[in-house]
DNA sequence: TGAACATATGAACAATAACTCATATGAAAG
DNA sequence: CTTTCATATGAGTTATTGTTCATATGTTCA
């Protein structure tokens, strides 16, 4: 009513009020929705899924994962700790080399998922 | 051998060659990975995270979306067509209102299969 | 202790993307 | 046909992010 810019907000659709406030209260708070995209986010760049399709055959050390995706150690590192703070990967360390692996069997179930939507 | 910047790529590194070559063939093909990629990016913002969430619930129009997550209309409108490119939401048109809705059950499995990711 | 090698990391740059603003489209009602 | 309302969209701006480059860290071996 005394919104400045009407454009931005449309007062007169208050049909659907009901539903609007229902459906308010189921949903899960700021913080998880934030926390759920940035997990997301991770999956969402084609190298760091190429890094993680490479680790369901085998742990792997940094240099090998360049090798395969012909990336550069650095791009490829600076992935691997992205993918490392989400929990999605982890690592051992063997002498001068450090072998990653995926964490869970959740990642490979979130990608196949994706995986059966893209090919459908 | 005949590299030029010999930082980049580790040529002594060979030990591991036969896993390179093992799981080089396993590897779906670049577009593929591609695509996959493309569709978790659409789950990577909070915004979209949200409309999706929201849509989980019951099918809603754009203005009732924007007024739910206190976001101006073009922002959700701009959204929304992101969503709609990747057929994860469909929408049918009544009078002046569009209602939107989830395309199919996937994009909630999907959905859930992070949250419990996040919330282990 | 120092050289060699695998990996990690900070800064800079370029590309991408989300939002705003202004405006266009499209449907219903007068 | 014109107005009104819901939605869509193009351009511009700002923020984010992936890669490179240079260099640091940390381990092994001589």
């Amino acid at each position: 009513m005394i919104d400045k810019n009407q454009t931005e907000r449309c007062d007169v659709c208050e049909v659907h009020q009901d539903i609007v406030q229902a459906v308010q209260t189921q949903l899960p708070d700021e913080e998880q929705l934030y926390d759920l995209a940035e997990l997301y986010k991770v999956f969402g760049d084609s190298t760091r899924i190429k890094i993680l399709y490479v680790l369901f055959e085998s742990e792997m050390c940094v240099c090998d994962i360049a090798q395969l995706l012909n990336m550069s150690q650095s791009a490829i590192s600076h992935q691997l700790r992205v993918l490392k703070q989400s929990r999605l990967v982890k690592f051992r360390r063997e002498g001068k080399t450090v072998f990653y692996s995926l964490n869970d069997r959740h990642v490979e179930q979130i990608i196949n998922q994706g995986m059966e939507h893209i090919t459908e």
